[in-house]
DNA sequence: TGATAACTAAACATTA
DNA sequence: CTAATGTTTAGTTATC
C-alpha cells in the first residue's frame, strides 16, 4: 500500500509523460484505494465529457460563501458570439483533436447558434451600478494582519469588496493576463504583475498564490511555454502563451464568470438586440480583453455573491471595485502591459502577429 | 454519494 | 550557491 499514485518517476522525461494522464488516474487510483475524495466544484458537467484535464478551465466558483451560482443548473449558460470572432481560428482546429475536449467544442458551438444575438443591449455597462455609491471605494485599510482570505466568516463587516478574492480562477487570471499582453506571451513574472495590478487582493495575499499560478501554468494544457529562441534575453524562465487549441476553453470558463468578458457588440454590430431578454445575466466587461482597454481601462472586481444573480442576490452585496487603471508601469521592466494608448480598432480582430507556439503538438 | 474542477502546500528539478 | 522557474504529488474544498 501506499505507494504513491501512478507515476513516481524521477526523470524529466518520464515526468512529462504524466501530466494530464495523471489527473485521471489519480482519481481512479484514489478511488480504488477506497478513500476518495469527495467534494465537488465545478459547475458544468456537460462541458466535460470525462475529464477535461487537469486544472482545466471551466468552472469557476470563486469560493464565495453564498454559493448558489446563478445558472448552476449547469448547462446552457449561454455561450455565444464573441467567440466567433476570437475563436475563429481555434475553431477549425478544435476538431482535429478529438480526444477529450472536442466535446466541449461541440457544445459551445451548439449553444452559440442558439443565442446568437443575445443581449447586445448595453454591452459594457455593468459597471455602472456598482460604483460604490457611498463613496469610499475602499480605503486602504490596513493590509491586514492576519489571514485575509481563508474562510473568514466576516464578509459583511468590512465592507470593501476590494480585497475579496476575485471570482476568477487562476486559469482565468492567467488567461486574461496573457491575452492582455500585446504579444500574447508573458513571463511568469509579468503574469504576477498583471494579476497584482488588476486585483489588489493579491497584493497583500499571503503567499502561495504565485505557487498556484505556476502550478497552473504547468499543469493546464491551455498554457504553453514558448521558449526556444533566446532572442529576448529574458532572464530565467520563458514566455508563456495560450495554446490556441484550447483557447476557447478558457473563454468559456471566463464566460461563466460573474462579470464575464467578451462582449456582444463585437460580432454582430447591429443586429437586433433586444430580442430576447436573456435576463440570465449579462455581465460584460472584463479586464484583459480588448474591451477592457476600450473602456478606458476600467476594471471591476466582483464582490462575492453576485453570481447568484438569478436566484438570490443578496441585496446589493456587490460592490465591485471599479478603479481606473493607472497607467503606471508597475515596476517590472520586462513588463509589457503598457496599456497601450488608444488603438484598438472596431474590428476587434487586431491580432496580426500570432504567437504561434505549438512547437510539437504531441501530447 | 460520487465525480470533477479548483485551491493550496510542498517536495523536487532545472536553470540563470 | 541562491533564487526564480517549472513539474508533479497530494490533501482538501466546493458544487453538481
Ligand atoms: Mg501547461
Amino acid at each position: 500500500m501506499l505507494g504513491r499514485a501512478p507515476g513516481k518517476s524521477t526523470t524529466v522525461a518520464a515526468r512529462q509523460k504524466y501530466n494530464h494522464k495523471y489527473w485521471r488516474e489519480r482519481e481512479i487510483y484514489r478511488r480504488e484505494r477506497g478513500r476518495g475524495s469527495s467534494g465537488q466544484q465545478k459547475d458544468s458537467k456537460e462541458t466535460a465529457p470525462g475529464w477535461m484535464g487537469p486544472t482545466m478551465p471551466l468552472s469557476k466558483k470563486a469560493q464565495s460563501p453564498s454559493s448558489g451560482l446563478g445558472l448552476t443548473h449547469g448547462l446552457s449558460p449561454l455561450y455565444r458570439e464573441a467567440e466567433a470572432a476570437d475563436l475563429s481560428l481555434s475553431l477549425s482546429a478544435s476538431f482535429s483533436k478529438a480526444e477529450d475536449e472536442e466535446l466541449t467544442s461541440l457544445s459551445w458551438l451548439h449553444e452559440s447558434t442558439d443565442l446568437l444575438n443575445s443581449f447586445s443591449h448595453s454591452g459594457l455597462r455593468s459597471v455602472s451600478p456598482l460604483q460604490d455609491s457611498d463613496g469610499h471605494p475602499l480605503p486602504p485599510h490596513s493590509p491586514t494582519s492576519s489571514s485575509p482570505d481563508p474562510g473568514d466568516p466576516s464578509p459583511y463587516d468590512l465592507a470593501m469588496g476590494a480585497n475579496r478574492k476575485p471570482p476568477y480562477s487562476f486559469s482565468c487570471l492567467i488567461f486574461m493576463a496573457i491575452e492582455d499582453a500585446p504579444s500574447k506571451r508573458l513571463p511568469v513574472k509579468d503574469i504576477y504583475g498583471w494579476i497584482l495590478e488588476h486585483f489588489p487582493y493579491f497584493a497583500s495575499a499571503p503567499t502561495g498564490w504565485k505557487n498556484s499560478v505556476r502550478h497552473n501554468l504547468s499543469l493546464n494544457k491551455c498554457f504553453k511555454k514558448v521558449d526556444k529562441d533566446r532572442s529576448q534575453s529574458i532572464g530565467k524562465g520563458s514566455l508563456w502563451s495560450i495554446d490556441p487549441e484550447y483557447r476557447h476553453n478558457l473563454i468559456q470558463a471566463l464566460k461563466k464568470t460573474p462579470y464575464h468578458p467578451y462582449s456582444p457588440g463585437l460580432v454582430t454590430p447591429s443586429t437586433s438586440p433586444p430580442g430576447s431578454p436573456q435576463a440570465y445575466h449579462s455581465p460584460p466587461l472584463w479586464p484583459g480583453s480588448p474591451f477592457f482597454r476600450k473602456n478606458g481601462g476600467v476594471l471591476l472586481q466582483v464582490p462575492h455573491g453576485v453570481i447568484q444573480n438569478g436566484s438570490r442576490i443578496r441585496s446589493q452585496s456587490l460592490f465591485p471595485v471599479i478603479r481606473p487603471l493607472p497607467i503606471s508601469p508597475v515596476g517590472s521592466r520586462t513588463t509589457a502591459i503598457k496599456i497601450c494608448s488608444g488603438r484598438l480598432s472596431d474590428s476587434g480582430r487586431r491580432c496580426s502577429p500570432l504567437p504561434l507556439p505549438l512547437p510539437t503538438p504531441q501530447r
